[in-house]
RNA sequence: UCCCCGGUAGCUCAAUGGUAGAGCACCCGGCUGUUAACCGGGUUGUUGUAGGUUCGAGCCCUACCCGGGGAGCCA
């Protein structure tokens, strides 16, 4: 007997198979039971006429409950009248644990109830197909970065110290010191660059700040390539590329998910590039007569950096995701190269995903002559001593690199189009969130 | 850390300061083409916690707990 799965199904059609699963849905008329199983691959609509499997098999599955384990033996038939075209005309089957009261139902819930049961309600539609992109996602950005001869260079979790000496950080005993949860893995892939020449990270990165948006979690995932012997124009090149070539490829292979997710897929299908490259100068001026806020509490002050309404504003002009390049060089980071054209910039991009969901990368040219870095360490008052091995980098053999930082669940929120990024991670950490 | 909103049945919600309700879920019965099935019957409460005002509090007041939305910070 050939054992297969619900995504499979349109190969055997007219064959009689098993399926091994769990109960879905099921209406029941009679003497017959509508069963929608799911088997983690889809749904498949399951007939079974007690007739064909007998008193026993029958009432096994009337008592049934969503969520019980199951295992069926049937015809594979098309028809019309099922969803997804397809169902089975079951011949035998078994119930191997009947479940009972399981706590989601096909009805609403609030989003508290389904966080605090998200171990179950990962096996729902939703999540379902927002993780089947996901991993698409993931396996697009590694195939991308492997194609274009970039290593994986994974950073360290346990620092001892901040990257960017800015945010809020985790912090955990470790033996007789104090170790904190890496918030960027970007200096240890600059040490990486120079020895590899192309290289990225792909880990798990903790922020401490108490944030409360749709935008933050406190454990998520980026990826940071760094390009030794790049320019910031390298940069934005590579971002562009990256995040069409990703999108390209959830567009190729998660058709089916991204239509149970209700995507406009119209609105993928226009991220091409070459993306809009403005200058934060540019931005800026367009802020500051922008009707909607101008006037305002949320009047843009130049040269101070966007906030989330800002950034909103400026991505609604375009029909894919702006790169803002050349922010003030006193609100971004201290390794950030300043622009010889005008030392009060520096040559920073942030990429700001189409239809309003804000930055999704953040990069830059690094700054590589030790005496301006060594200074910008001094006026930042960051811990001298603990940057040595990274100021080593400009020591022996510094060129000028780059690189950014992409967010995973922003990316899979922005292309799954789902509002909150802690639905875009199987078990969301927030800062009231540590279950399950 | 700051601002706003909420917490009532398993779930989603309603209830002028005056007897705590509906839909769904669940249980029983009926139905061989359901799609959020349908029809008949049935079960379901420490109104987040503690105190206060009042003849009387789910409702008003205070504190706390829990959560949601936003700001800041950032990916």
């Amino acid at each position: 007997m050939t054992v297969t799965r619900i995504e499979l199904l349109s190969q055997f059609v007219g064959q009689t198979v098993t399926l091994r699963g769990w109960v879905y849905d099921r209406t029941s008329k009679g003497k017959l039971h509508f069963l929608l199983m799911r088997d983690g691959s889809g749904i498949a609509q399951c007939v079974i006429f007690k007739g064909n499997v007998g008193e026993d098999v029958f009432q096994a599955f009337a008592a049934a409950g969503q969520e019980s384990s199951i295992e069926l033996v049937g015809t594979v038939k098309a028809d019309a009248r099922a969803p997804g075209g397809f169902e089975i005309d079951v011949q035998s089957g078994r119930v191997l644990q009947s479940a009972q009261n399981y706590p989601i139902t096909p009805k609403e819930h609030g989003i508290e109830y389904l966080m605090e049961h998200r171990h179950l309600w990962l096996r729902s539609k939703k999540p379902w197909a927002t993780m089947r992109v996901r991993h698409a996602v993931i396996m697009a950005i590694r195939n991308f970065f492997d194609e274009r001869g970039f290593t994986c260079m994974d950073a360290p979790i346990f620092t001892p110290n901040a990257c960017e000496g800015t945010s809020t950080l985790f912090e955990v005993p470790y033996f007789e010191q104090t170790a904190y949860l890496t918030q960027s893995g970007q200096l240890y892939a600059e040490a990486a660059a120079m020895a590899l020449g192309r290289v990225y990270t792909f880990g798990p990165t903790f922020r401490a700040e108490k944030s409360k948006t749709r935008r933050h979690l406190t454990e998520f995932w980026m990826i940071e390539p760094e390009m030794a012997f790049a320019t910031l124009d390298d940069v934005m090149t590579l971002a562009e590329d990256m995040l069409s070539s990703v999108v390209a490829h959830v567009l190729k292979t998660r058709r089916a998910e991204l239509a149970v997710l209700e995507r406009d897929v119209s609105k993928l299908e226009k991220i091409v590039t070459p993306f809009p490259r403005i200058t934060y100068e540019e931005a800026s001026r367009i802020l500051l007569d922008h009707p909607d806020i101008k006037g305002t509490e949320l009047a843009f002050k130049p040269g101070e950096d966007f906030g989330a309404p800002h950034e909103t504003i400026i991505s609604n002009l375009y029909d894919r995701p702006v790169m803002v390049h050349r922010y003030p060089a006193a609100i971004k980071a201290f390794y950030m190269k300043r622009d010889p054209a005008d030392p009060t910039k520096c040559l920073s991009v942030d990429v700001l995903g189409s239809e309003g969901v804000g930055e999704i990368i953040g990069g830059s040219q690094r700054e590589d002559d030790l005496a301006l870095l060594l200074e910008r360490i001094r006026h930042e008052k960051l811990p001298e001593e603990a940057f040595q091995w990274y100021l080593d980098l400009r020591r022996f053999g510094s060129v000028p690199h780059g690189g950014f930082g992409l967010g995973l669940e922003r990316t899979v929120a922005w292309i799954c189009g789902i509002e909150h990024v802690r639905e875009a991670i199987p078990f969301p950490r927030t800062i009231y969130r540590l279950t399950p």
